[in-house]
RNA sequence: GGCUCGGUAGCUCAGCUGGUUAGAGCGUGGGAUUCAUAACCCCAAGGUCGGGAGUUCAAGUCUCCCCCGAGCCA
């Protein structure tokens, strides 16, 4: 079974934001770590560019709509290659399969009976695409997210039957498991409670949109659109789009991951729509929580977005990945704090993690002919490294299977601290200048390389990237999730599987060690990012 | 206005079905050490657990009210 996972497919009104780039790294790492957990995995992102935000965005910047959307969807692209991201796909709603794509798909769903015309009248906020419940009598409206006011529409349009799905989607989101975090359910459950009403799937006059078949000027609404394209994205390049491949092409997805504004999007309305084109439901929608820096919400009034590409830039994929998946808990807000990011990366990848390495294999190389010493039997399973090694890999397992990236990256930190603990008090450096302590200081740095070996490959999810360097100063081959730096694939073929590369012991004695250097630098960052 | 989540050391948070002196990491102060990226290791200070009332032999942990913050629906 293949493990599909997606990010949102992002809206090109804009240049990527630290949000997107949030998301993205997260299904990243889950996706790394499915790969190495021998699962067939299909990672899908891409960018979703209809709609009239788009379309008066491309306006106001004097480019047809199409120009607009190519240029800021290459932007996307090139800042994932730039991340590492490894995305098996990069669907784009504009893809001509995803219109025949979309066609079939409403063809279905109105013959399941699911159409209806209605007219729709009311505010509406560009931004958000959405219809308001604001009274028609109100004078200035305003969208209270956007802080922008509301235009008057009153249309006919087509409607979807959500209405009669109301059971079904109760019994799905009471399913454990389909929404999480779960303290995010209850939020849905409200919602659904409330009776749900059918919603306008297209619009008149919008032309930047996909043709409703059979109903002239009509375009279909931006997220009815935008939510098929998982499906299209599953589509193999010379594959016609047809709905009855998509089975065999990794559909259902295991899992969503969006950020907790478009849940209703994916628990209720998604889902409601594949129940209708006979079409199997997605095992869990993963709602994450949102990025605040110093304690303030981002925007563009405020001055104070982070941009990823710069972030990118001046502090490298690690540090960045190490702080947003370790410090903030997946599904929370978060609050990014330079003091913080900077005082973490330096003291958990540089100082214990990196330290750790470039400190044992320093020992070795200068006392056991430049390799790794040969341990006794003592180096067993009952070592008590051996013993915190099992438990770190038993932890970052069960915390990427939940997506607590955070237990993940703490358990293989812990690993990395007993390790140093271990080094201090066995203090091999004062053992070489005492007699006949050589067996037990090749032991002791044996079983520091070993569980050095295994920080690194529990890391390789979360930081592909420090764990290849890091393998590479143990003289290993890399774990093998996806893309690495150099941008070539980390496989390299008759390589065994992580989880048994994780056995105890596995570093072979003799080992050549080459020179070591600081796998992870200090952040020193000058001036506020 | 209804509902949902939070409010625990300077900071970020753990504290399950109520039970010995409330924990961790970072930051701060001190000590030890030299294998190492001024790194590692050890120790310490620091909290009337948002406020108030109640239930109980016993409450951060349950109930009620209030205050503050975030969010969902109106």
């Amino acid at each position: 079974m293949t493990y599909t996972l997606t990010t949102p497919l992002y809206y090109v009104n804009d240049k990527p934001h630290l949000g997107s780039a949030y998301t993205t790294l997260a299904c990243d790492a889950l996706a790394r770590f499915q790969r190495l957990m021998g699962q067939q995995v299909l990672f899908i992102t891409g960018c979703d560019e209809h709609g009239l935000k788009i379309q008066r965005t491309a306006e106001a910047a004097g480019l047809t709509p199409q120009a607009h959307c190519d240029q800021v969807s290459d932007q996307y692209r090139a800042l994932w290659q730039r991340w590492q991201i490894s995305n098996d796909r990069f669907i784009r709603t504009t893809d001509p399969r995803h219109h025949l794509l979309v066609e079939q798909f409403y063809r279905r769903v109105e013959a399941a009976g699911d159409v209806v015309e209605g007219r729709q009248r009311g505010w509406y906020c560009v931004a958000c695409e959405e219809f308001k419940d604001d009274p028609p009598e109100a004078r200035t409206p305003q969208c209270s997210t956007h802080q922008r006011p509301l235009e008057w529409r009153d249309e006919l349009n087509l409607f979807f039957r959500l209405s009669r799905y109301q059971q079904a989607i109760e019994e799905l989101i009471q399913r454990p498991g389909f929404i999480a975090p779960a303290s995010r359910r209850r939020e849905v459950e409200n919602f659904v409670a409330q009776g749900l009403r059918d919603f306008s799937i297209s619009r008149l006059d919008l032309p930047w949109g996909i043709p409703v078949p059979g109903h002239q000027g009509h375009t279909f609404y931006v997220w009815f659109d935008a939510l098929l394209g998982y499906l299209t994205a599953l589509l193999e390049p010379g594959d016609p789009p047809d709905l009855d491949l998509l089975s065999q092409r990794g559909w259902p997805a295991s899992i969503h991951v969006i950020g907790k504004d478009i849940l209703r999007f994916h628990a209720v309305y998604w889902p409601a729509m594949l129940l209708s084109a006979g079409l199997e439901l997605p095992g869990r929608v993963f709602g994450h929580g949102f990025l605040t820096r110093e304690g303030q919400k981002m925007g563009k009034s405020l001055g104070n977005v982070l941009d990823p590409g710069e972030l990118l830039e001046r502090c490298g994929p690690d540090a960045v990945r190490w702080y947003l998946l370790r410090d903030i808990p997946f599904g929370d807000d978060g609050d990014v704090q330079q003091q913080r990011f900077s005082d973490l990366v330096n003291n958990d990848l540089a100082n214990t993690i990196g330290n750790l390495l470039n400190r044992t294999s320093s020992m070795a190389r200068r006392w056991f002919e430049q390799a790794v010493p040969a341990p006794s039997e003592a180096v067993g399973s009952s070592h008590p490294l051996a013993q915190a090694s099992q438990l770190a890999r038993e932890q970052v397992i069960e915390g990427m299977e939940r997506l607590d990236f955070r237990q993940a990256a703490v358990a293989a930190l812990q690993l990395a601290v007993s390790a140093n603990g271990f080094l201090n008090d066995q203090a091999p450096w004062s053992r070489m200048k005492q007699e006949g302590q050589r067996q037990q200081v090749a032991d002791d740095l044996y079983a520091v390389l070993e569980a050095a070996r295994q920080v690194a490959l529990l890391l390789a999810p979360i930081l592909p990237d420090l764990s290849a360097r890091m393998l590479l100063q143990l003289n290993q081959p890399l774990a093998s999730s996806g893309v690495v730096a150099g941008g070539q694939s980390g496989s390299d073929g008759e390589q065994l599987p992580w989880q048994q590369r994780l056995t105890w012991g596995s570093l072979a004695a003799g080992t050549p060690l080459p020179e070591p250097e600081p796998v992870m630098a200090r952040q020193d960052l000058d001036g506020p990012l």
